[in-house]
Order: structure tokens, then C-alpha cells, then sequence
RNA sequence: GGACGCGUAGCUCAGUCGGUUGGAGCGCUGCGUUCACAUCGCAGAGGUCACAGGUUCGAGUCCUGUCGCGUCCACCA
């Protein structure tokens, strides 16, 4: 069988990935027969586009998945994506604004009609580029967090915490985006260290001449709302205020002075004005003392009418001129530079405003306790460990979850409000959380609209106008995707999944609160590890992002270096959990080493017979006397398969590429195929070739599937290989009693002496085509034996023509090389340079006197000799000896070439 | 403010249980194209393992501290 000379992925991909997808290859479904191995994808956006982060997190996922499945496991990938509400909603604004159409010129179902559309058109744009990357997904069970059972799931959810007293309603100081006009989670708001000012600012006494309190604050525009300051009641400074009242500037609002030992006496001015509606700190103290909370923004954090003179001015505007007319009224003292952390909204950017709002909120305490205890008792782990910490620290100081969310693309909440109810209810429906049950008339909390009030029989029923947080399906997603709430045999046998492949940005976002759902929801833990990988960077260590342009795109580079290339490179410089930094040079590793794979195929499939291929290798190991070379390389196949497995089971994933590429690569093609030549048309030495190239192929597989699957479909096959594709074909068997450390020390002895013959040879530009004489003077039977042995091996390696072992003293004009016990003379009459020579040699005898000197003095110190485990000690002492021996010689030359 | 990660060859990074003169890829130097592969081969140069202490017979590896870089969390306005 001829092979390209080349390998060219494009030409190969697209036709493998469609056979494997149209054979079914990807689809698992339940089977008692088989274990089963489960892994869910965490579902990208339907806005997304394939960047190096998800090539990296989903070439891990596809190394697990094609690894169990080869191992035998009933192995299954369970793929999606999410509706990622806002971000959507923003695109599609944006897509609609092109054309001059504004949403609320749609209307709701309009608008929704519209993001349908958009998610047809290009909602799996994503999907299709994880085909490219090779992912073996079982798409069959494609899912989408807005599907009919995945919403049926949502609010089967709801309803039930709901029940359950953990989701309530209230007024709370929540995050608002006033670009996106919703509200966020805690999580959804970034701190972002940012250089502001520090405003220092008088505040009139009351009925008083000169008397002020000067208040320092960040934002001078929410002095609109203020209703108090206050001080530490430790501070002397403001001892004498007692039972004054403080006038706010501008609007002349009387202020109470609070006395409250949360104060910091030593922060700005150790007054702090107190704003309930616009900050989390002056909200609880506005509880506290029975504060009023006075908003005093609209959504598009504009002012509203309580800021008299400034209402319809934006807040940063408002900042300023409030600032300006208090310089004018001589109440502003100073500002200084402050730099400070500001909430920003993860997906706009926009600074959020911290405000009073009356939001649906998820009780998390008591769902974090069993969560915490999953993770502490070590059903779930995590790896790198340390991960294990930043998930304790959150859940134990987890706050509320703020879950409803003011846009319109989303799982509409399952809450319906009878508005007679509503309207003779004794307290509003503002604070459904403080209420006794009989107060939260005109709730109707229900996976369905109910056609009337079930209290007073109105059918005047309204649902809440606003969609779930888009994690609030995400939590589920390890259960329903597999059918949740009902039982499905999908779901009995797949669930608990096994892995969880996933990035440190979304612990707390999406891993916490899986955990928390699953236990909560299936009373049982959503998966068992947890693989938290690193970021990608680029070259300068910034995080890749579309905004700054340092994108390398991971389709570009399949188109470039080829999907194999792309999969190998990233997980061989990838160190667990470690972030990388990425340039695009880096795919030239994967590339070459494709085309290595690839070449070396070719040369193997060239030579050979299909009528020499032994079924199999350990009958034909047991029977058949194999050379030293031909047993090293078996010893070392299966001493990498064994440290590839291992490396695999614990995340290694680097590790594991790295050792397969060494062994594939440098011992596989540099020496063994070289030694093998000479007898390339032997039964034993085609048996080998063929036998290692064809499991290296399976090793390789869950790394490169695709130049692995299109050689393995070329190479000619035993007849009782079965299946049609490597994909389906089992992980290779461990023989440990081919492993032999004793095989593959003499094999190092051997590459050593010829390396060293290779070295003089360059030393002294001894041309390729020219066979040399070489001696090798040695007393050691052992070395005499294993070279003579293999004297053909070297001879051919080391372009020696004439090869003398034994007893030899040196001849006139050679240069010379101490290996081992061995001297290796190479005879070069007329060539040498003796200045030159003696400069080597000299070095050579120097580090080696070094080495001595630390060998000797250990060896002399009872501490070591009687602490030190005795295998270490007796190492040393060999190695003092055969040192001593290489001194010994390298005096001798030294000497002779003095002479 | 708290937590975590990193600092090793010119560059980017590995480094297992602590075991004694530390590896890879790229780059660099020299040689090489009788056919598996120049996306290649052979040979080589290149290191005070950030710094300072400590533990140990022995430290790149463990402990403490310092410096530098990075990340996450956090209600000093």
C-alpha cells in the first residue's frame, strides 16, 4: 500500500468524521452487559464560536471519552448548548438594530419569534465546529437548555423549591445592569479594580452656623438618596453630634446620625453617608435603624424625579454636576485618587449600580450543606486538588441566589398573580419572603396557567413578566439531559456521570450549583471528579477575548496544521490545571509529529507482507528467539502503554501525550526502525514493526483520532482482527512479562557506545559516506559479550567498518572516548588535532574529577553511609568505582597526548 | 484585605516518592539529501533551578520569610 509522502489532514478529516458519525460510532445507550462511563459537555452558548479554550476543554473530554470506550466502557458524551440568555438577547438586539428594529418595537413574543430564528440560523455554528475538532459527542442525544423536556425540568424545579420554602421573593440590593436593564447574580457581577476619586464632602448641622460633618464617599451621585450618616460611636470627632440632624446638601433632606460600631474610624473622614436603595452596607443598616430605602434611578441608571434638578441625567453625568454645584455652594472639600474594586457586568461590561429591587431568590444555605459534605467526604473530587478549597470557601459563605433576570429570552417564571388577590391583599406582594402563607394572596406558584384564581375564582391571572437566570437550567443539566423528571433508563444508568471537564471561571457559576441541584433533585451527586483546566493565553499571558484581538482561532488552525495537530499540541504543553500560553507556532509540534507518524507508516506498509503477519504477538513472543533490539522496543511499548494508562487515569494528559511521542518518535523511529532495516524483509522484524505501529495507533488514537483511524484503516489487517474502525478496536493489553529493565538498560549501553562513536566522528568531520575502525578497549566480559553480540547493530549505526572488542591498547593517533568501564578509540592518523583533543579530554576530566570529589566525600561521611537507605549507598559506590576506572583512563590519555 | 498559582536553558514550559552534575519543544552551532520523513537525520553548545534562611545524610522538589509576575474572592464607604 503507497502512502502520500505527505500527510494532509484535509484531505482525510471531514470523510473519517462522517463515516464514524454515520456508523453510529458516537451513540451509547444503556447495556448491563458493559460499565458504563459518562461525561456531559458543558453546553456552550448557541452564540458561541469554537475559541482555544473550548478546543482545549473538549480535546480533554474526547481524550476521556475514546479512552473508556476503547477500555470497554458503554462510554457516552452528552452534548448541548445553552440558551445564555442575556447574551443572546444582546446579540440579537444588536442583529435587529442593523435593521433599525428595537425590541420593545416587537414586542415579546415578536422579539422571541425573532431569537428562534436566529438560533436555527446559527445556533449551532458551534456544534458543527466541535465536529471538525473530532469530537466524538453522541449527538443523537443533542440537547438544548431551552428544549421541551429541559424546560419541563426548569420548572418541575421551581415549583418544587418553591414548595419547599426555598425560593422566595423580596426587595434586596441587587446588581443591576443598566445597559442590559437586568438584574445579575453576585456572580455575574466581575470586580474590577478600578481609579476612581474619593469625594470628601460637607454636610450641614442642622439649625447650626459653620458645624458640618464632612462624609467621604465614591459615588457623590447617590447623596440623593441618603437618609442618615454615620459614625463609629467610639469616634471622638463626632461625639459632640448627639441628637442632631444633618442636612443633605442639594436637596436639604434631614439626615439622622446613626452610632454604629461597623463604622471604620480610620476610612476617609470616618463619617459614611448612608444610602439604603444604592448599597449592600447601607441597605443593612437601613434595616437595622427602619431606615427609608429612596431609589433614586431608573433602569437605564438615569435619575429619576427624586433628584429634582438632575432627573433624566445618567449617573456619571449626575456625578459630575452634583459635584460642581457643591463646589459652588463651597461644600466640596477635596477628592483624592481611589482606587477601588467596581462590579462590572460579565456580559456587557457595564459598571453595575448596586440597587434596591424587588427580585426571586433561591434560599442557598441549606442546599450548599449536603453539597459541602459531597465534596469533604471525597465523593466528589477534584483535580488539581487545590480546587477543592476555592468550592469549600464559596459554599460555605454562599449568599442568596438572585434568579430573575428582566429579559425576555429565557424560562419565563412559573409564577402567576391574580390581581384581585393582588390588589385586596393586606400588604402587597412586594415581600413574599416575610409573609405568613395567608399573605401571599394572589401567588399563584404553578408549572401551568391556572384558568382561574383558586382563591376567589378571577381569571384576571397575569404570569411575572420576567425569564430565570440562564443557570438555572444549567444546574440541572447533568439529569435532564437524560430525561429528568421522568425515570429513564438513560438516566438510571448514565447518571451519576463520571467526569466533569470544565474551566476554574464556572466552579462557582455551574459546578457548585450542579452539585447542589443533584443531590437536592436525585439525592445523588451529579458526577464523581472534577477536571478543572487551565486558561489559555496568548504569548504575553492575557487571556484570549474576541475585544482585544488576540484570538487564535482554533479553526484556522485546523484548516492550517490539521484537527490532530491541533488536539496534540494543545494537550502536550498543557501541565494540569496549568494555564497556557499559546502562539501559533506551537501546532508546528503537533503537525510534524503527525507527519513522523505518518512517514514512518508509509515506510512500514511499504515492506510489508501480509502473508508475515503473526496473529498475534505473545504466541509469537513465547516462540520465537527475538534480538536484543527487537525485545527493547517491546519492552518499551509496554512500559509506555503502562505509564499512558496510569497518566490518563489521573489527568496527566500531558504527561501521557509527551511519553507517547518520545517513544513513538525517538526510540520507535530513530533506532529502532534504523536497526531494523538491515532486516526490514525478515519475518520477525515485519511482525514487530507491523505489531508495535499497529497498537501505537490505538495509544494515539484518543489524542489523534483521525490520522490514527485513516492508517489504521490502510494497514493491511491479521484475519482475525475484528470491527472496521480503531475507534471500536480495545485499548492494548499491558504484558508486563514483555517489560524487561534489564533489556532496556543494555539497549541504553549500546546507544551510548554508538552515540559517542557518532560524536567523535562529528568532532573530527569525519564524512557520512566514510566507515571508520574503531576499538573498544574493555576488561569487562558483560561489555565484551553485549557488544560482540550486537557488533552488527553497531557497526551499522556507527558506520564502522572494522570493529576490535577486548583487550586493546591504544593506537598512535586516535581520538579517544571513556563510556561505562569501555575506552573507545577511533583511529585518525594524521587527522587529530592534538591542542584540540587535549581541550576535550580536559574537560571530560574535569567533570568528572568534580563528580568524584562529590562521590568521595559522601561516601566518606558516616551520616550518609549509615543514614541513607542502603540501594542508594551501593549506587553511589558503583558509581565511585566505574568513575574511578574512567579517571584512571582519562589520566592515561591525557597523559599520552602530552607526550 | 483573604486565598491560590507561577518564577528552572535565549524563548515557552515539563520535572513522579527528596536520592546527588537537571529534561523537552522552539531557537542557536556544525555536519548531512544512496529513496519512510528537510514538517527530516546525526552531533553539539547553552543552567548559581528568583532570593534568604531552615529541615534532612541528601533539596529544583519539603518548611518559613522576602522580592517579582499572574489569577480568583471580598459590603472600607
Amino acid at each position: 500500500m503507497e502512502l502520500p509522502k505527505t500527510y494532509n489532514p484535509q484531505e482525510v478529516e471531514d470523510r473519517i468524521y462522517s463515516d464514524w458519525e454515520s456508523r453510529g460510532y458516537f451513540h451509547a445507550a444503556p447495556d448491563p452487559q458493559k460499565k458504563p462511563y459518562s461525561i456531559v459537555i458543558p453546553p456552550p452558548n448557541i452564540t458561541g464560536i469554537l475559541h482555544m479554550g473550548h478546543a482545549l476543554n473538549n480535546t480533554i473530554q474526547d481524550i476521556l471519552v475514546r479512552f473508556k470506550k476503547m477500555q470497554g466502557f458503554e462510554s457516552e458524551w452528552m452534548p448541548g448548548t445553552d440558551h445564555a440568555g442575556i447574551a443572546t438577547q444582546n446579540v440579537v438586539e444588536r442583529s435587529l438594530a442593523k435593521k433599525g428594529v428595537k425590541r420593545h418595537d416587537l414586542g415579546r413574543e415578536k422579539f422571541i419569534e425573532e431569537v428562534w430564528k436566529w438560533r436555527e440560523e446559527y445556533g449551532s455554528t458551534i456544534i458543527k465546529q466541535l465536529k471538525k475538532l473530532g469530537c466524538s459527542c453522541d449527538w443523537e442525544r443533542t440537547r438544548f437548555t431551552m428544549d421541551d423536556g429541559l424546560s419541563e425540568a426548569v420548572l418541575d424545579v421551581f415549583v418544587k423549591l418553591y414548595q419547599k420554602g426555598l425560593i422566595y421573593r423580596g426587595n434586596y440590593i441587587i446588581n443591576w445592569c443598566p445597559r442590559c436593564q437586568t438584574a445579575l447574580s453576585d456572580e455575574e457581577s466581575q470586580h474590577k479594580d478600578i481609579d476612581g476619586m474619593l469625594y470628601h464632602i460637607k454636610y450641614p448641622v442642622k439649625a447650626s452656623n459653620n458645624e458640618y460633618v464632612v462624609v467621604a464617599t465614591t459615588r457623590p451621585e447617590t447623596m440623593l438618596g441618603d437618609v442618615a450618616v454615620a459614625v463609629n460611636p467610639k469616634d471622638e470627632r463626632y461625639a459632640g453630634l448627639k441628637n442632631k440632624t444633618l442636612l443633605l446638601p442639594i436637596l436639604g433632606r434631614e439626615l439622622k446620625i446613626l452610632y454604629d460600631g461597623f463604622v471604620d474610624m480610620t476610612f476617609g473622614t470616618g463619617a459614611l453617608k448612608v444610602t439604603p436603595a444604592h448599597d449592600p452596607v447601607d441597605f443593612g443598616l437601613g434595616l437595622k435603624y427602619g431606615l427609608e430605602q429612596i431609589n433614586i434611578m431608573n433602569d437605564d441608571a438615569t435619575i429619576n424625579s427624586v433628584g429634582g434638578d438632575y432627573e433624566g441625567m445618567d449617573r456619571f453625568e449626575a456625578r459630575e454636576a452634583i459635584v460642581d454645584e457643591l463646589k459652588d455652594r463651597g461644600l466640596f472639600i477635596k477628592s483624592e485618587p481611589h482606587r477601588h474594586a467596581v462590579g462590572h457586568c460579565y456580559r456587557c461590561h457595564t459598571i453595575v449600580e448596586p440597587r434596591l429591587s424587588l427580585q426571586w431568590f433561591v434560599r442557598m444555605k441549606p442546599l450548599a450543606s449536603p453539597a459541602i459534605e459531597a465534596v469533604r467526604s471525597g465523593s466528589i473530587k477534584f483535580y488539581p486538588e487545590r480546587w477543592t478549597k476555592v468550592y469549600l470557601d464559596w459554599m460555605e459563605n454562599i449568599r442568596d441566589w438572585c434568579i430573575s433576570r428582566q429579559i425576555w429570552w429565557g424560562h419565563r417564571i412559573p409564577v402567576y398573580y391574580c390581581k384581585q388577590c393582588v390588589a385586596s391583599s393586606p400588604s402587597s406582594i412586594k415581600d413574599v419572603e416575610q409573609k405568613p402563607e395567608d399573605d401571599r394572596r394572589g401567588v399563584i406558584v404553578s408549572k401551568t396557567k391556572p384558568g382561574k384564581c383558586p382563591v376567589c375564582g378571577s381569571t384576571e391571572i397575569e404570569q411575572d413578566q420576567d425569564v430565570l437566570d440562564t443557570w438555572f437550567s444549567s444546574w440541572l443539566w447533568p439529569f435532564s439531559t437524560f430525561g429528568w423528571p421522568k425515570e429513564t433508563p438513560e438516566l438510571k444508568y448514565f447518571y451519576p456521570t463520571d467526569t466533569l471537564v470544565t474551566a476554574q471561571e464556572i466552579i462557582f457559576f455551574w459546578v457548585a450549583r450542579m452539585i447542589m441541584a443533584g443531590i437536592e433533585f436525585r439525592n445523588a451527586i451529579p458526577f464523581k471528579s472534577v477536571y478543572i483546566h487551565g486558561t489559555v493565553r496568548d504569548i504575553t499571558g492575557t487571556k484570549m477575548s474576541k475585544s482585544l484581538g488576540n484570538v487564535i482561532d482554533p479553526l484556522d488552525m485546523i484548516s492550517k496544521y490539521g484537527a490532530d495537530a491541533l488536539r496534540f499540541s494543545i494537550i502536550s504543553i498543557t501541565a494540569q490545571g496549568q494555564d497556557v500560553y499559546l502562539a501559533e507556532s506551537r501546532f508546528e509540534l503537533g503537525r510534524n509529529f503527525a507527519n513522523k507518524i505518518w512517514n514512518a507508516s508509509r515506510f512500514i506498509m511499504m515492506n510489508l507482507k501480509e502473508e508475515d503477519m503473526a496473529p498475534d504477538l505473545c504466541v509469537f513472543f513465547e516462540g520465537t528467539k527475538l534480538t536484543l533490539p527487537e525485545r527493547w522496543i517491546l519492552s518499551r511499548f509496554y512500559s509506555t502503554l503502562n505509564y499512558v494508562s496510569g497518566c490518563l487515569a489521573e489527568y496527566k494528559f500531558n504527561e501521557a501525550a509527551n511519553a507517547i511521542y518520545e517513544f513513538l518518535w525517538h526510540e520507535f523511529c530513530d533506532w529502532y526502525i534504523e536497526i531494523a532495516k538491515p532486516t526490514i524483509t525478515g519475518r520477525n522484524s515485519q511482525t514487530i514493526l507491523y505489531k508495535i505501529l499497529e497498537k501505537s495507533l490505538r495509544m494515539l488514537h484518543p489524542f489523534m483520532p483521525f490520522i490514527t483511524e485513516e492508517i489504521w484503516q490502510k494497514l493491511p489487517k491479521p484475519k482475525k482482527a475484528s470491527g472496521d474502525s480503531i475507534m471500536t478496536q480495545p485499548w492494548p493489553h499491558v504484558q508486563d512479562r514483555m517489560i524487561s529493565r534489564e533489556d532496556e538498560e543494555k539497549m541504553r549501553e549500546l546507544i551510548e557506545v554508538i552515540t559517542s562513536i557518532r560524536n567523535m566522528r562529528a568532532v573530527w568531520n569525519i564524512e557520512a559516506r566514510v566507515d571508520v575502525d574503531v576499538i573498544i578497549n574493555t576488561n569487562d566480559s558483560e561489555d565484551v559479550k553485549l557488544l560482540s553480540d550486537n557488533i552488527d547493530l553497531v557497526k551499522k549505526l556507527a558506520k564502522v567498518s572494522d570493529l576490535r572488542i577486548g583487550k586493546h591498547s591504544k593506537p598512535k593517533s586516535s581520538a579517544v572516548s571513556v563510556i561505562r568501564k569501555m575506552e573507545i578509540f577511533l583511529p585518525l592518523e594524521g587527522l587529530i588535532d592534538f591542542e584540540k583533543e587535549k581541550a576535550r579530554l580536559l574537560k571530560e576530566h574535569l567533570r568528572m574529577e568534580g563528580e568524584m570529589k562529590g562521590l568521595s566525600s559522601r561516601l566518606k561521611d558516616r551520616n550518609f553511609t549509615s543514614k541513607a537507605p542502603k540501594e542508594i549507598v551501593d549506587k553511589q559506590e558503583e558509581r565511585k568505582a566505574e568513575l574511578s576506572i574512567q579517571i584512571k583512563k582519562m589520566k592515561d590519555n591525557l597523559r599520552e597526548i602530552s607526550a
